[in-house]
This record gives C-alpha cells, sequence and structure tokens, in this order.
DNA sequence: TTGAAAGCGCTAACAT
DNA sequence: ATGTTAGCGCTTTCAA
C-alpha cells in the first residue's frame, strides 16, 4: 500500500510538500506540483481517509438516518442528499433503521456516535430525548427533513397547510363526503407528519361545516399495497364518501387501485388527491399537492456543509414550498354526479 | 472531546486496558470492565472510528456502488446489505452513480479508492478495465450483484435461464405471438443483464419454432413509467401479441397500465409475465418469475465480511434460485380466445 | 518554497 | 490482569 512517504521519497521532497501538493494548497511551484502529481498517480497512490481524518478531525463523511429505502420520499431525499454531497468530497453513510427499527440502538450507538460523521441528516424520525443529547452533546450540526421534531430545526412542507389545501380543493369541487387516508404513525418514525395531516384534514372539513365520519378516516401504511387494503374497508360499504383525500400518492394510487377492484370509476363516482407528485402520479392522472423531496434533501445537505464550514448555524426549520397539480383524478361533485 | 486517555485517567487504569475492556477482549477483570464501562458511558466517551482504523487497517465500512436508489432491485439488495452489516459494526457507505453517470469518476477516484471501505459490494454495474485494475490494486475483495460481470464473481439469477422460463411459461399456455419488453442498455450500467434476457426469450422463441417480430421487441427503461409507453407503442397496433415477456415486474406493470389504457383486457386479450416479484405484483395479480434481491444483497455481504476475517476467497460466481409465480395475469390462449 | 517534527486517538506487541 | 511503548498515515505548526 503506497503512502505519502512513498510519493515523497519517489519525488525527492517530503511528506509535507507532497501532502500540500496534492491537495491544491498554495505555496509549491508548479514543477514540483506536477511531479508529485505525476508520481502519485504512477504509485497509484490514495490517500487514507482514516488518517487525513485522524489529523484534521474531519471525516468528509455525512450520517444518513432513513427509516427504510423502500418508500419514494425518503430515496428521491437521499438522492438530493448525494448528488449535493459527493462534489464536495463528501461520502454518504447510510443508517438504515430497519423495517421494525430493530438497528436503532444499534445505529445510535455503535456507529453514529463513532465519530465517523460531521454531521447528521435525519428523516422522518422523531428523536428520543437521549438520542437528541447524545447528538447535541458530540456537536454533530443535525437536521431532520421531512416532518417537525421537537428540538431539532427541520426541512419540510407545512404539513397541515398542504392537508387543509388538498382537502379544501375537494371541498371547493362541492364534494362534502369526504374521507381521509390517513399515513400510520409508525414506532419511532414522525408521527407528526400522519397527525398533522389528518389535523389539516379535520380542520378544513370543520371550517366548511362538513362532517368528519369516523368510518371514512381510515389509516394505513403509507405504501401502495397497504393503502389498497385500508381503501377497499373505507370504500367497500352502503355509504361511501365522494372523494377521498390521502396523506401520499403512494396511498392515492392505492386507493384507486381499491377503487378499480370495487368497479367504482375515478373520477366518475370517487375523486382521489395525494400529496407528492410521485412519478406515478402522472401515470396513473392523480391530481396531487406537489413537493419536492430531492431539492429538500439537497437544501439539507448543503446547509450542513455551510455550517461545516464555519458559518452559524441557522436554527430556524425551513418550510418548502407544494403546488396543487390538477389531474384527471378529481373532478366537481356536480359533474361527476350529471 | 473527551477520549480513551480521559477514561483511563478517571479510571486509574491504562489506555490499553481501556481499549480492552471496551471491545470485549478477554483478559480483563469483570470488576475493572464494569468500571471502565461505567465511567466511559458517564463521560460520554465514543471511540474515533478513525482512530480505531487507522491503528487496525479496518475501516468497518463496506462500499456499496448503486447506480440509482430508485428502482426495488436495488433498494431491496441495500436493505439486505445493511442488514447483513449492522450486527457485524459494519456501516454502508453508499456510493450513487447518479442517474445519468455523472459522479461515476468521482466515486471511484475521490473516494472509493480512499482507503474508506474494506470491501465493495457493486449493484449491476458494469466496470471498465482501468475501474478493475484499480479495485485489485488496492486489494479489496469485491461482488457484484446482479448480472454477469467479466472478470469479477457475482451473485444473482440465471438472466438467461429465468428469460426463457418466463417465455416458455407463455408458450406452455399455447401462446404464440409473444412480445417482449426488455430493458435498457445504460450506460455504465451491466448490459448483460437486458441482453441475456432477450437473448433467452429468443432462444425459446426460436427453439418453439415462433416468430420473434421485430416490432414485438421492444425497449424502456427498467421503470414503470418508461415502459408503459414502450408498452403502449407496441400494443397500439393492429396485429398484436396476445402475450408479453417483460424484463422486470416494473415493466411488466408498465405495460399492464398500457393495456388498460387501450382497454386491451389482461389476461383477456393479453397475457403478462415479469420477472422479480416485486411487492405490486402482488396487487397487480401478476404473474412473475421470483427473485430475492434482499437475499442476494445478504449474501453478498456476508461474503464479504467471511473474506475480511480470513476466509479463503471463493472466486466462483453464485447463482439464485428463481420460482415461477402464477397469477391472474396470465391464462392460455385457448381460454382468452374462448 | 520546502523540510522537520510533533501530534491526531487508538491498537497491539511486549513487558510485567 | 494490567502497563509501556511504538506505531498507523496523514496534517500542521514552526523553522529554514
Amino acid at each position: 500500500m503506497t503512502g505519502i512517504a512513498d510519493v515523497a521519497r519517489v519525488t525527492g521532497v517530503s511528506m509535507a510538500t507532497v501532502s500540500r501538493a496534492l491537495r491544491g494548497l498554495p505555496n509549491v511551484s508548479e514543477d514540483t506540483r506536477r511531479s508529485i502529481r505525476e508520481a502519485a498517480d504512477r504509485l497509484g497512490y490514495v490517500p487514507s481517509s482514516n488518517a487525513s481524518g485522524l489529523a484534521t478531525g474531519r471525516t468528509m463523511a455525512m450520517g444518513v438516518v432513513v427509516p427504510n429505502v423502500s418508500r419514494w420520499f425518503y430515496t428521491s431525499v437521499l438522492e438530493g442528499i448525494d448528488a449535493e454531497l459527493r462534489p464536495m468530497g463528501y461520502d454518504t453513510i447510510l443508517f438504515n433503521l430497519g423495517v421494525r427499527g430493530e438497528d436503532r440502538e444499534r445505529v445510535f450507538h455503535r456507529s453514529i456516535l463513532r465519530k465517523r460523521v460531521d454531521a447528521v441528516i435525519a428523516l422522518c424520525l422523531d428523536f428520543t430525548a437521549t438520542e437528541r443529547e447524545q447528538l447535541a452533546s458530540l456537536g454533530y450540526p443535525t437536521v431532520v427533513v421531512g416532518g417537525p421534531v421537537r428540538g431539532l430545526r427541520h426541512i419540510g412542507v407545512d404539513e397541515f397547510g398542504v392537508a387543509r389545501a388538498a382537502t379544501e380543493h375537494l371541498i371547493g369541487l362541492g364534494h362534502v363526503a369526504i374521507g381521509h387516508l390517513g399515513g400510520e404513525e409508525e414506532r419511532g418514525l414522525n408521527k407528526r407528519v400522519p397527525q398533522r395531516r389528518r389535523a389539516g384534514y379535520a380542520r378544513a372539513m370543520q371550517a366548511a361545516g362538513l362532517e368528519v365520519r369516523p368510518e371514512w378516516t381510515v389509516t394505513g401504511a403509507f405504501e401502495i399495497t397497504d393503502a389498497r387494503e385500508a381503501a377497499l374497508r373505507m370504500l367497500d360499504v352502503e355509504q361511501r364518501p365522494t372523494a377521498v383525500f390521502a396523506a401520499s400518492d403512494e396511498m392515492a394510487i392505492g386507493a384507486m387501485l381499491a377503487a378499480r377492484e370495487l368497479g367504482i370509476s375515478v373520477p366518475g363516482e370517487l375523486s382521489v388527491i395525494g400529496i407528492d407528485n410521485h412519478p406515478l402520479a402522472d401515470v396513473f392522472d392523480l391530481t396531487t399537492l406537489a413537493q419536492d423531496p430531492y431539492a429538500q434533501g439537497a437544501l439539507a445537505a448543503s446547509m450542513m456543509l455551510d455550517e461545516l464550514s464555519g458559518a452559524p448555524a441557522r436554527s430556524r426549520s425551513v418550510t418548502v414550498r407544494t403546488a396543487l397539480i390538477e389531474r384527471g383524478s378529481t373532478t366537481s361533485l356536480a359533474r361527476a354526479a350529471g
């Protein structure tokens, strides 16, 4: 394994000069730099990140904690983070908590806390008080993407507002019998996301003087398959809603599949609206409130990088915009009836 | 930042003993160990992975190179890898090549090759000769998951065989007009996967004396949305096939969506078979040849771990099994016609 | 512009 | 069972 000393020996300069030359620092003559670069290439020298990390105190790695990597939202944020990080020479260390969070304790103690990363970005997680303390005491810049978390700043949409807007869109179309397909409050995940969305729905209904019927407010996981089953329960009854607001596009698509199976036409007999603008929303002609998780991830990453390079930490959370995209899955009650 | 020296001082023992105690090595009395553990906890001591990595020569990190994290196959493999690694104290460093592979060069030079990882698992990648040399010269154990790659062992299904089996299933049902929705040969990715699957299809057709019509062999990306468009092209014609073999379930679902849009009933007028057993295959009642990417990832990870712990490197590739899962998207031509 | 040398925080012989 | 000490490979003063 060729090290910096080998390059130095071959080039006939000191290790210090090699180090400077290779990192593009000033005060190295162009000639020296060139010959050092060439020798390094020829010898196949690659610096050890452990050694430089130990010397500088920087790991050049970002810890990203994700509940899983099967939902579109998480993977999109992840790609946004990685894309922002890579050009800066930062690596992404993925901490997957696992479906049931089995690995959570392990992730925290053995890994994140091993000074392996310079900063931590967490996706839709809720932290325990202890976990927050540990993060804080290690001095890691930390930010959460997707959903407000107490004690930590976050980047995300206005969960309440977006849900309210979605519901109001249906109300604006004349619907009065509106159901809500809500996300599950998973253990360890940020419960406030499904909660705030449900609350936004309820507020919109209430503000319009509409009845929130318990049997029309069902809960499923945030995925297509589970949402489909939940929707089957909601829709396969005598009195069903004429419109459904789903807490995510994946859930909305699950609802559309359920409707199709039950012979309920969308939007003829049922309007469906979601949140996200998932790639499949277009294929399914789904009306939705679009958000951009890739951009949220990129923003989170650049915030962390800024702070690592000495910028003052801005403790404020960032609320990103959403936009209504009207497609064919919603229609006015009048038109549907007619 | 409290270090091992602080713990040693507080406990009144040497750094070596602290190191031993905390890593669970033998030759430390239970009393000492207990008091050391306690002091470490109290002081909030966390070891520096850089320092220990530098001292041991082990990074306790696995590099995982992925084309992207938006396809089910990749994320499933990733979860399998991570699940296997985590209990062993290994972290997963994610190298996302980016949609168009923009970051490929950067990943190779700046990151993987920085001795940041102990081994490398690559997903469905093709390596250039130079890249292989670099990996080899650094002495990283390496394995590819998903698709044969020249010069490296791999873990994956028999691409040719599984495609042939899928096609033969359709033939066995009496179909003669069988189309193939093939995967795209993306730059930098393992082209042999789509190629071998196409070849398996062609062989099955040929062996049965059936005609492979060029206009029935279309190519799309491995995703639902693109596959849907490709399928629209294939199916929206006068003479269309009565069955389609898609190179993945995501593509098969794209085909089913396209069929639905064109008013072609599945399986009444069109049988569809895929490969994968994607979670949505069940929802869409899709016949498929199941594979288990999670297990493939776990296997890859444990192979790497074994070799890192001194086991002899087994250079042989591993072919994993697939299983036909018959669902409602395929039916015999006779029944469909009748 | 370049070099010498002292760490960074830990592990692993080797002693005791 | 525990302590001493010499690195691991780099960066970074401080000198020259």
